[in-house]
DNA sequence: GATGAATGAGATTTCATTCAT
DNA sequence: GATGAATGAAATCTCATTCAT
């Protein structure tokens, strides 16, 4: 996707070397991610990425020491986006706003392209797993502390188990791609966000949010 | 479980033959399972299973045509405990029922223990990606005739989205394991059951299920 | 060499497992010293040593981990061999006890055959030239030692500079094969020894060593 | 070494090209050796002597066809330093004569420094080989030669078998190098010559030789 | 000429699978 | 049936050499 210029007419002869390697370096990032996705980590070997970058075996190995560190640069190059915006509760209607969140992570999830690969190589590498369980930390106490906010500002069911329901939260968000196989129609943000906001707040509290939000921001999302 | 009996003299013909047969076939799953779990799919050997179950390489596959054959296997025997009983959630305090339906969905799926090399298989394998999926989708047939049943029966919100809820059931309920990890203390399926319940009951409601029940049982659970 | 009796016929249908395996094992030694010493041991791949035993790469692998564990071996094997009997010089006819001494030593070097490939060795494998200094620092010794013990007894030259004569022996024996490439006559160890006892002793104790060596065994050498 | 006048504005077209270039060929020469010596020939990479030279990759190809050919301009460049001068026994001590000579030869062979590599190259090309095979077989003959001269003058034992002994000669000059690894201590060229000249000459003639010597050069290495 | 990225043949090593005993 | 040594295809990785810039 970086190398959209590739075909174009009348350039300059030539971009600049360090330009070039960096656009090999990415057509095998590109190429790893692809196969990696649609084959799996082991099935894919580092000449087949080669080929599918259109380069020759040996320079895999140019911009990579193996597979792994592949691996690791393309982790490394997205794992920031794995991190959500810290959601703020309290402003506005919970639903839309949960929804557009969500939607917002589950396309970085996609563009990260990895969660599918991502538990077998956890199996094999214990550092990665380590790597990962720590991003995930991270956002579960997003979440808890999102939720302790609408607590303590009393939006909330007063009996909620924080932690359970950041727990869930995290499951749903984590694993909202993907219900598509199940129903057979395109995930429904909105209807997941419904089901996340019941879990938090009493419907009259909810309403009044909605209320609330439509003020100041009238017919947005209509 | 190297059975070092086999030169003794004297004794009984101990095993008909096929049950000896049987008791190796056995020992290999076990292996496979033990150490597909432990180390991966693909970095288990066919030899290293031979290994731990205490038979030559060959031997394994005189029992299995392959590896994958002795994994579509381990699913196989295990397959039908994916299966959850038809829960039934108009009778009986809802949450402590789901409690337990859960803990005991959990036991099933730890004792398959091959969520975790599940991922790395169904990419690699259609075939095997479209024999679990029916499973799942079995499971999710369930979930969501019983919340059907509920709206019918006037128990739950009546804005319920009986898929959106389904779905999130069936996640959560696939995701129990490892919450633990997330908040360091155990599982606690009570509060999970919690979480759903609130999803899909008024509160109301469950208050009045929580009554009813304690009249049919009283003190279980307490 | 150990498989004299490959083609024998009338023997036994087969060799119990073990000995099956080992000469397998030496077939490999036997290659791979072949084809180090006649192509060196950087040219030589461990799928041509496998090839030249008549067995498949893969099988290389199960009785060595790699090439330089089968040099190893072939060392280990041998080394002992380098290490040349205690000369006694003051019984005898030096000359032809010498002779003798590194006509044996010589066969024994050749039966080696590492002479040729070891420089490149050691150059690349520290391991290996501690090692190979070590024996060669022995047999140095045992030189210097029996020197020694002649200029103890009167024997040798008066001004005789022990180590350098222990030295250039040392360093004629090592080059005794090879001298034929030169004068294109086979290596005639008969001058060689004479050229060493000419550095040890001078010509009248040569004379009467000869002397009494011809009363203990008449007609020897003859 | 990198010269980092390249981009200097203003200066004298310093070198003329042919110069330039011809020190580039100095430097991947003298990069070549380095590296040969202390790594092996076959451990080292084309890559690896551009680098250390200060030039790029490609420039070791237009200086060299290959790294063999590399290797054989370094012998050719040096190996006229492998002949020793002609050495006349008949005047002077020959003792200390040979000692220079042996001393001098030594230094050459160090600079050189090739002795190293040669016997693992020795093996993989016929061709260095038989060149260097020349080159030995001249510096045998010169021994040869000086030797029947000195016997034909009646001035070494009257039974010096002359084949032999220049074969050793030859063999005790081309390890002098070396033997400090053995006995701790420099190498002493003195005394190897002294070793030398009692294979030759009787301790008379030697004797004699050295008070002639005294008299034409008085003092000369005192 | 000089550069160094790119190439691809070939070496090392692993492992699913076969097969002689 | 059971055994485990043997097989060889395939993966990983290196490096001499070329070639576009």
């Amino acid at each position: 996707m970086p190398d959209h210029d590739d075909l174009m007419i009348g350039e300059f002869p030539s971009l600049p070397k360090q330009e070039r390697a960096q656009q090999k370096r990415n057509a095998l990032l590109e190429s790893g991610l692809d196969l990696f996705v649609s084959n799996g980590y082991e099935q894919t070997t580092a000449k087949e990425i080669a080929a599918h970058a259109g380069v020759a075996t040996g320079t895999f190995y140019r911009y990579f020491s193996d597979k792994r560190q592949l691996l690791m640069s393309l982790l490394e190059d997205k794992i920031d986006k794995l991190l959500p915006p810290e959601p703020s509760w309290m402003s506005g209607n919970p639903e839309s706003l949960l929804a557009s969140l969500l939607e917002a992570h589950n396309k970085r999830l996609s563009e990260l392209g990895l969660q599918r690969v991502l538990p077998e190589l956890v199996l094999k590498d214990p550092g990665l797993a380590e790597f990962l369980g720590d991003a995930r930390r991270k956002i579960y106490s997003r979440i808890l502390f999102g939720l302790k906010q609408a607590k303590e500002n009393g939006l909330t069911w007063n009996d909620l188990d924080l932690e359970a329901v950041a727990w869930a939260i995290l499951v749903l968000v984590e694993n909202s791609h993907g219900n598509d196989k199940l129903s057979g129609k395109r995930t429904d943000f909105q209807e997941i966000s419904k089901v996340i906001c019941r879990m938090v707040f009493p419907p009259d509290v909810l309403e009044q949010l909605r209320v609330s939000d439509e003020k100041n921001n009238p017919k947005f999302n209509g």
